[in-house]
RNA sequence: GCCCUCGUAGCUCAGUGGAUAGAGCGUCGGUUUCCUAAACCGUGCGUCGCAGGUUCAAUUCCUGCCGAGGGCGCCA
């Protein structure tokens, strides 16, 4: 808002300088340093070629034409650096971003419509319903929920999403693994081997088929799982169940029909380096088994019924299958920028210094329900949260356990827990709130009140950005800079003592309030509670 | 060999085409008559992997190299 309005008054002030048309680039900033003011531009650098003249002077052109018709809240305009304009602004400005924030509350203030209502839908973990998921797989499942808020929150109708991989080799080993254990016989050649195989094969009534039971049981731990750490899915997508309506079937035959594809060794081929693949795919194996590929492809082209932009949260692990299956829907007439791929980086774990092996059929691993357990669904989803999907990430399962300091929640929390025990005691002592439009915001003047308004002004671009660059960690970042500026300024400025003037009182009391919206919406973003007691 | 991601403080990681690169942890020291010390303040900490290139400006973009992880299956 005041940023299109500075950046409107910038543009006016180079069009009556003749600079036409402006170059790209020309943009507002925040300085990184205080003293250069609250937003600062590069007009007079980024133009300078263009307008022939050297940047001070340029600087010094425009900075005259602003000065003669300052923008909203400007005190002082001033030159600097190489040739950068900057704004100090009044601190009016802020007064209104916090009327801005309160007027719009939770449901709103960080809203975006940068989605425009378009569909997406969102698949990830789609972990083997072979056993129980680990530690690793919960990175997807806090990453690819928060995604999917976030997306939610701009404007996108999100549908979430999980492909249940429930026939095939990986099934069939999985169901033998269960009953070789039942019959107290050893397990298969490449069969799994963990511990649950052997409590699975204990709670195995003794009638059932142990494959069939067996994804039913896993289905059930992932549901439950996944549910407690806040992450529902909209779909549960059964590969089983695709495959007996003839989809593979069909999509071979219009790939046939399309002619992408041929016979070769006695297996069926995808042409797939017609569309930038390394190589042509197998589809159908030589023994006449489908490779995973083929049903996969129909899966795909199955959700654009769910969705019109497909995106896919894969491990580093799978990202060489990108290329074939975009090839595969582009093949089959789709737009190759409707299916896009996001690789996350592996998750490492660590206990007692020690790095844990993440393997389910060799039975060395820590399932995501052991994590949460040991440290709650908001610990564990901070901690996912925390990164770059692009970063390799290390959980130390000892530091997540330890409570104080260590704990970055907590401080985010514990900010969120002081503002309601403000109200509490505000209650207590029969100290009220009065309506905002009763109340003067301008003695918020403190550098720790301004602080935290400059970090809620910050909220609806950072959801933006976090939406445009799937990134949801950006959130994180966000709502630990809010908690931060929020202690300090608990620290400093007290609301309810008792020395406090009533209308500095009273505009604190908003302040606060504005921070709560903050943390709430933050914190809803990446599906982390905030208790008001802690 | 080819492809993807990463390389920033002792550790774990943010960050950015701009003016003196940040946080937490860890070190050392300090802060509480009234809203929770799960907090705050101070202190120290850097060839932003290396070398070129583009640019008024590069840690950020491009290229090459080095290092780490992952992938290159008629497995999933």
């Amino acid at each position: 808002m005041i940023r299109q309005q500075l950046l409107d008054a910038v543009r006016t002030a180079l069009a009556d300088l003749g600079v036409d048309p402006v170059p790209e680039g020309v943009g507002l900033e925040r300085p990184a340093r205080r003293e250069h003011g609250d937003w600062s531009t590069n007009a007079a650098l980024a133009c300078a070629k263009v307008a022939k003249r050297n940047p001070r002077e340029l600087g010094q052109a425009l900075l005259d034409h602003l000065a003669a018709a300052p923008p909203p809240h400007v005190e002082r305009l001033e030159l600097a650096g190489p040739g950068f304009v900057n704004f100090h602004l009044a601190p009016t400005w802020l007064h209104d971003v916090l009327t801005d924030v309160i007027t719009q509350g939770e449901p709103s203030y960080g809203r975006s419509d940068i989605g425009a209502g378009r569909s997406v839908n969102i698949e990830f973990v789609s972990a083997n319903p072979t056993g129980p998921i680990h530690a690793g797989g919960g990175r997807w499942g806090a990453y690819g929920d928060s995604l999917a808020r976030v997306m939610e929150r701009c404007g996108y109708k999100v549908h979430r999403e999980f492909y249940v991989n429930d026939r095939g080799v990986q099934s069939r080993l999985f169901g033998a693994s269960l009953a070789a254990a039942r019959d107290g016989e050893p397990a298969p050649d490449n069969g799994y081997l963990g511990q649950y195989i052997t409590d699975w094969a204990a709670e195995m009534p003794a009638d059932a088929d142990p494959t069939a039971w067996g994804i039913q049981r896993s289905l059930r731990d992932a549901r439950d799982v996944l549910a407690a750490m806040h992450v529902e899915y909209d779909t549960w997508s059964s590969e089983a169940a695709l495959t007996e309506t003839g989809a593979p079937e069909a999509v071979l035959a219009e790939l046939r029909a399309r002619g992408q594809i041929y016979e070769a060794d006695g297996a069926t081929w995808l042409r797939s380096s017609n569309f930038g693949d390394d190589k042509d795919r197998p589809l159908v194996k030589s023994d006449g088994e489908y490779t995973y590929a083929l049903p996969d492809i129909a899966y795909h082209l199955d959700k654009y019924r769910r969705g019109d932009h497909l995106i896919d949260i894969l491990g580093a692990d799978h990202h060489g299958y990108a290329p074939r299956m975009r090839a595969a829907l582009q093949a089959m007439g789709r737009d190759a920028d409707t299916y896009e791929v996001i690789i996350g980086q592996n998750v490492k774990l660590l206990r007692d210094g020690q790095e844990l092996k993440l393997s389910k059929r060799a039975g060395t691993m820590v399932e995501i329900r052991d994590l949460i357990d040991e440290v709650g669904p908001d610990v564990a989803r901070f901690a996912y949260l925390l990164q770059s999907i692009d970063s390799g990430q290390t959980i130390d399962i000892d530091v997540l356990r330890a409570q104080a300091a260590e704990n970055p929640v907590y401080y985010v929390q514990y900010a969120n827990a002081r503002i309601h025990s403000i109200a509490r005691e505000a209650a207590t002592r029969g100290i009220e709130r009065r309506p905002l439009a009763q109340v003067d915001l301008a003695p918020l003047v403190a550098e720790r009140e301004l602080e935290l308004l400059r970090q809620l002004e910050l909220l609806p671009e950072t959801v933006e950005l976090a939406c445009a660059e799937r990134a949801p960690h950006k959130i994180t970042t966000w709502v630990r800079e809010l908690a931060g500026a929020f202690h300090g300024f608990y620290r400093d400025c007290p609301i309810l003592r008792s020395d406090v003037p009533p209308d500095l009182q009273q505009a604190r009391l908003w302040l606060a309030e504005g921070v709560r919206i903050g943390l709430a919406v933050g914190l809803d973003l990446l599906g982390v509670s905030a208790p008001e007691q802690m």
